[in-house]
DNA sequence: TTCAACATAGACCAATTGGTCAAAGAAAAG
DNA sequence: CTTTTCTTTGACCAATTGGTCTATGTTGAA
């Protein structure tokens, strides 16, 4: 009786597939965007979209998941970088300004999903609050380490300060998909960075 | 030959509708809301439905005008109050803290709708745009009058400020959606006020 | 070569989508 | 009363929704 019997190997790249996924999501939202037109971006059968991701909702969750790890990655190690902290905080922020300062800029993919997330569904809101958490906590650890070095005053709460730079990164990230001038961002990152 | 006759005057009241229907986009996004549920909600029937506001898009947008008239109204209201500018101000953020610190908070219908706008509606963009725009300058007022009070330094760049507080509100709304504890949006509001 | 385990393409499905329309009803003017 | 203009009801529509399933490969192991 065979055991360790395989059949042929997928004819794409489930990452690939993915990805691509998670750029439509991104750029239309959960509930507009339709199986087929996932289905033609990603390059695969409705067949295999099922028997790889599950169902439309998973193959989303999956997609926050990604776009999530990498994002509060780079945040982490943008912040992490030998040097001042305070320094690291000022290029995030002014790369965050750049990002969002395109015309076709469509946010954070998590921000989007904050706004459409069914009030009911809890794994979905326990992924976007695991997001927020891990930029808050890449916050934290910069300006304790701002602090600790002298750069911040010792009195500085900085846990209201990590949380409030994690708001306006939210911010500034959800403004952007309706500003169509660099201005506004511009402004904002300038005001916040006047904080520290 | 009558020119002047009339029929029956509507069974339901148009704005009625109209701010139920605002409620219902407002908890789950244009796209996931169908007529069906607008049309229960309303408690109006399709025809009516089409024939008073147009069609779903329309309806929408008339939603989104009534919503964002309401709260910039609110928001120069409270700023605009006699007294500390500043003071203003602070009392303004410690009620949007309190308001987005409601587990059932659903954010701000505007903020929500920014992060659903399709790229290529241009009306539904100016909305959105405008909106940004009145809160921005709602604060920029009270920045001003703070300014020249001396409340704030003569050097202070107050329309940087403007549009940092403006920011601040939307991320906060936007948190407030996802967080159900009220130690977040509190952070947040700690520190912007820790900035004046 | 034969067979089991996989993957593919695409037909197919019931349910729902946004939107329309005809028939019936209600109120005011004549 | 009748007529005219308006509203309401709910049937109806084509198109699309998310999801399933069968038939047809295609591969690797026996």
């Amino acid at each position: 009786m065979p055991l360790m019997t395989r059949g042929p190997d997928k004819q794409f790249d489930p990452d690939e597939a993915l990805e691509k996924a998670m750029q439509i999501f991104w750029a239309k939202g959960y509930a507009a965007t339709g199986l087929a037109e996932l289905q033609a971006q990603m390059g695969i059968g409705r067949k295999s979209l099922y028997d790889t991701f599950g169902n439309k909702r998973q193959l989303f969750i999956k997609a926050l998941q990604l776009y999530s790890d990498s994002v509060v990655g780079q945040i982490f190690n943008e912040l992490n970088k030998k040097g001042s902290a305070l320094g690291n905080v000022r290029r995030l922020m002014r790369s965050l300004e750049e990002d969002h300062s395109l015309p076709e800029s469509m946010g954070c993919l998590l921000g989007v999903s904050m706004a459409q997330c069914p009030s009911d569904d809890g794994e979905m809101a326990g992924i976007l609050r695991r997001h927020v958490k891990g930029i808050e906590e890449a916050f934290y650890r910069a300006f304790k380490r701002a602090r600790d070095s002298g750069e911040l005053e010792p009195k500085t709460n900085i846990r209201d300060l990590a949380r409030l730079f994690m708001g306006i990164a939210q911010g500034l990230a959800l403004i952007g998909r309706v500003e169509d001038t660099p201005a506004v961002p511009r402004s904002i990152v300038n005001a916040a960075l006047a904080i520290l």
